[in-house]
DNA sequence: TTATGTGCAAATCATTTGCAAGATC
DNA sequence: GATCTTGCAAATGATTTGCACATAA
């Protein structure tokens, strides 16, 4: 993997958020920077960055995935009013991997724990 | 919701998978049996159904959703390789909500635990 | 006989890809 | 200079929608 600015950029603007943007967030956010910048190069960044894990593509919501910058094991949650995803700071339940294991037609190697339901700013408006 | 023959046929087609098809599949199926039916009804037919809550949209892998119908809370498996997805029929940790409660912006009304690996006859494959 | 559901084709949304030109090593 | 990356536009894949016709209550 070559250096480019662009990806510099993207990685970046990334680092800046701690509400998993979509690819088209990043994309709009970069673009008042570096009017030259494609969505193209952004999803190719976004997707090479994941894959080398140097940050993780969420894709538990419908539509769009999100992207985070915190690699490590965490937990989200889910409004499903609003949509968005925040980060659920609590313990990681390090044991599920080897519970699960037994119930599986193959090897676990790592979960993703997703808790849904209203956040307090869309349960003030209805 | 009225009746219909359509929604009908969707609900029993799912009904006799155990593997969470995507909604391509199950109209593939049905175009045996129905030769008119058309993806847009099946699209239309899944969509209500999991609004009605009488079946359930799993979007925890990239590409399509998958439909699940069974509504009870269980856990999910999904094969990193060929993108699979089976049920872990471990004892679901009815604490975890309330645990999450704490750290949450929010009301946390229920939640989603995937686990990923790799099955074992893609571990055969390779 | 009104509200609902269907089939079809076109539209939309998220994402990927081919290609010629530009940047990096 | 060979390889990797970009920008653009077109392609793809999943899902939704508008509309005229058919069906259910």
């Amino acid at each position: 993997m070559n250096y480019s600015r662009q990806r510099e950029e993207v990685m970046d603007q990334l680092k800046l958020h701690h509400d998993h943007p979509t690819a088209d967030i990043i994309f709009a956010e970069l673009r008042e920077r570096d009017p030259n910048i494609s969505l193209a190069t952004v999803y190719r960044n976004l997707k090479l960055l994941s894959e080398h894990g140097a940050i993780k593509k969420l894709t538990f919501v419908s539509g769009a995935d999100h992207f985070d910058p915190n690699t490590e094991l965490h937990y989200h949650f889910v409004c499903n009013e609003c949509g968005r995803v925040f980060d659920v700071p609590m313990k990681v339940a390090e044991h599920l991997d080897q519970d699960a294991e037994a119930f599986v037609p193959g090897e676990v190697t790592g979960h993703e724990l997703v808790f849904y339901g209203v956040c307090d700013e869309c349960a003030r408006k209805s």
